[in-house]
DNA sequence: CTGCATCCGCTTCGATACTG
DNA sequence: CAGTATCGAAGCGGATGCAG
């Protein structure tokens, strides 16, 4: 917990005492996928200091988001992940990530975690425009593959997974994803059919 | 816009680029119940400083969250209201404050703000334990006056107005509300139908 | 190598005073 | 009423150090 409050009987100003300093939702976010190391949660937070995270982590400990586990062998370590009340934040992360989905159109030479991708991903999708689409993406940023499965209107992001037998496969990178996302394919190997390209454009869409 | 960014593709960091500074969110809180001027948005956020806030209201305007309008005379002001891009934040608002619901249990010693007490009650809602009602109460806290009208499972609030023969009259002030929150009614004057303070208090319930 | 703590320069915040 | 000016305190970002 922060020593600044805001010390009103508000339900938005509480969840805002325990969620509103810097970086504590992009914490959050990338727990999200499962549980993560304190090095892995640093990496993919460029700018981000270590003791700050060190202190957010504490805090969301203290606040009952985060829970502290230790691995046990053959790879010994420390993984951080959420308890029920911090999966709870979804609905949260979702309606802020809705809201600000237009303002990705200002991003310029942005960093691109794993976890933003899987998120912006979930974001972009138009349910309605998938409602009879039934297919596998592969799509694969700087290295990092995942497995994009529409089905039913609903979308379904694996991370570090191969998509089989995928109608498209994208290989790129961060930028490539970027001018992607905004309908400019480019510095992007694209390989399959290019009609499932254009039904993955439609149902991804950033506008 | 302020100068610290997240400089992340991501929809969540992108957000909060806009809405995360400190007391950004309770700003866009105040105006979500309608225009206020300067010196009423000061009066309900005690702790802001002035020069705080007209930062924080040039960013808002920058970013096509809340515009700036002059009231012609007779009562010439300076009112400050929502665009539809910032009356869009109602979801992101309602998911935190719905998240934030618990924590109002560790509130000791609180100011409440009237549009902390209006979402509140919204927030306090059961939709299932109001199907069957409708009636009106008559809530007056610190000498505000609150129309709380439950109607079809729904719950609306309307804020300096007296409801017209309300099944209950509540009276109190900051401290008394927060204790009735809680389930403990004292230093509340309470006029009206015993039983019809039962059902208001299973409808908003804190628990 | 992981998981921090410490130090330092800069920015932001909170409170008060002051002005058109 | 609607802000700007000023200033000490707290928070943040980056680099470095260090124990398990």
């Amino acid at each position: 917990m922060p020593r600044r409050r805001y010390r009103q009987f508000c339900p938005l100003a509480k969840a805002l005492d325990v969620l509103g300093e810097r970086w504590t939702l992009l914490i959050v976010r990338e727990l999200m996928t499962g549980p993560k190391r304190y090095t892995d949660l640093r990496d993919e937070l460029p700018g981000l200091a270590t003791d700050l995270l060190a202190a957010r982590l504490r805090e969301l400990h203290h606040g009952g988001i985060v829970e502290r586990r230790d691995v046990p062998p053959p790879t010994p370590a420390v993984v951080y992940e959420l308890t029920p009340r911090g999966h709870a934040l979804d609905a949260v992360i979702t309606e802020l990530a809705l809201w600000g989905r237009p303002l990705l159109q200002e991003s310029i030479d942005d960093y691109l975690p794993q976890s933003a991708l899987l998120l912006g991903i979930k974001t972009l999708f138009h349910s309605d425009a998938a409602a009879d689409l039934d297919e596998t993406y592969h799509l694969e940023v700087d290295g990092r593959p995942v497995a994009v499965q529409v089905h039913d209107g609903t979308v379904d992001v694996a991370p570090d997974s191969i998509a089989e037998r995928p109608a498209v496969r994208i290989v790129t990178d961060t930028k490539g994803f970027i001018n992607l996302a905004r309908g400019q394919p480019q510095a992007a190997r694209i390989e399959g059919d290019p009609d499932a390209l254009n039904r993955l454009g439609r149902v991804l869409d950033l506008s």
